[in-house]
DNA sequence: CTGATTTCGTGAATTGTAGCACGAAGTTTC
DNA sequence: GAAACTTCGTGCTACAATTCACGAAATCAG
């Protein structure tokens, strides 16, 4: 039975997990694994896995489990990742330059286009395959690679200024590593990167440890 | 009447961005505020807000809002950053640096007071404040400052076994920035960075879309 | 070929989270 | 100082997510 529901966007979030696992599953030369497995893998748990995946079809064989490279093509083709996505990435200090030198994007079918930084110093500068661009050239570079994804790493104070602009350009969805809430209309994504707060949720728990 | 029920995690995560805007505010001069208000800053209801507040005790003024300093101060101690915490950084490579040299930390409690790498080309090179030393060098300076709290920035093959060397040394919270999952004692925290994951998420919905 | 075993897919039950809506307590207006 | 407003804290309800548990389908052992 072809499941008919909308998945849950906590769905959505696990499935480039399952991915990534499948993937070092390749690597390794597994060819089969079961929902059991792959949940110890990750730590979640292989009800979890099933009903999940049985939102987007039936992938797996009783008795068996999942054919690694198949169920990996399979969630690709659902994640979009059958093709590359062109990226910009605004802000060029320590962590933009981080990012933009980072192989993992480019490896996953995320290729940055363009590097952008409103530092006078800056533009011009290489930084791995990408040279720092003026803002002004932005719009132009969103146009002529269709750009949709766009990455923040610019100051507190500026993200919201570099989002409108992005979003006026074109882009639908962003990830933001500014600390700062965007305020953006309801058919642009915007997700966070915020190891701050991350670590302070954890403060929470070792301040209640007995030590 | 107070609370007796056990925060759920949901909550302890969204409190570091209640303090955020909170401090925001401060530095704005805002003296007081109301749940709506707040909310509208961060994306969430204020029905949300009010109930996560009231895990901890009663902070608000009906017809009022609430006090920001006070309210901070009243966070802020819930999460245990009435006070530093020493964290180690392992890894430095571009992000790792990025990391070191990023003053947010610092500014909101963190202090990095150990930075590790293996390569023995980086080892003695200074990275803002902290110089980079040996893994073997862990152990005594988890220990001298009392540390339980890291972030890990290597390789995702080295992950595991950093992770297992921190653990063994003491450490009992870890953000991980490595892509892949860590297999830990259940007395230990782990949270993750990953932005490739978050990224993969949003190219679902941009496939989606009609173009 | 039969019985034991593995593992999937999924409806049902359980657990967890968010939002509503209202009494209470405070402020503001005139 | 009374009436109109504002806003909190929270019990209750509705919605969402996870886990259980079982029939079905496949394999394996002898």
């Amino acid at each position: 039975m072809e499941r008919l529901d909308v998945p849950p966007d906590v769905v959505i979030r696990r499935l480039p997990l399952y991915a990534r696992s499948l993937r070092y599953l390749l690597d390794e030369g597994v060819l089969s694994i079961s929902s059991q497995e792959l949940g110890e893998r990750i730590n979640v748990t292989a009800a979890q896995i099933r009903k999940d995946l049985s939102y987007f079809g039936e992938f797996g064989k009783q008795g068996i489990g999942y054919d690694v490279e198949k169920l990996l093509t399979h969630i690709e083709r659902i994640l979009g990742l059958n093709h590359r996505w062109p990226v910009v990435l605004v802000g060029a200090g320590y962590l933009g330059q981080a990012i933009a030198r980072y192989e993992g994007f480019q490896k996953q079918g995320l290729q940055i286009v363009g590097l952008f930084d409103t530092d006078p110093t800056k533009i011009g500068q290489q930084v791995g395959d990408n040279e720092i661009r003026d803002y002004a050239e932005m719009p132009a570079i969103i146009e002529k690679h269709q750009v949709r994804l766009a990455i923040i790493s610019v100051p507190a104070a500026h993200a919201q200024s570099v989002a409108d602009l992005l979003i006026k350009a074109g882009v639908r969805a962003i990830l933001n590593y500014a600390p700062i809430i965007l305020q953006t209309p309801d058919d642009v994504w915007v997700r966070y990167i915020d190891p701050v707060a991350v670590l302070h949720s954890m403060t929470y728990y070792l301040a209640r440890e007995q030590s």
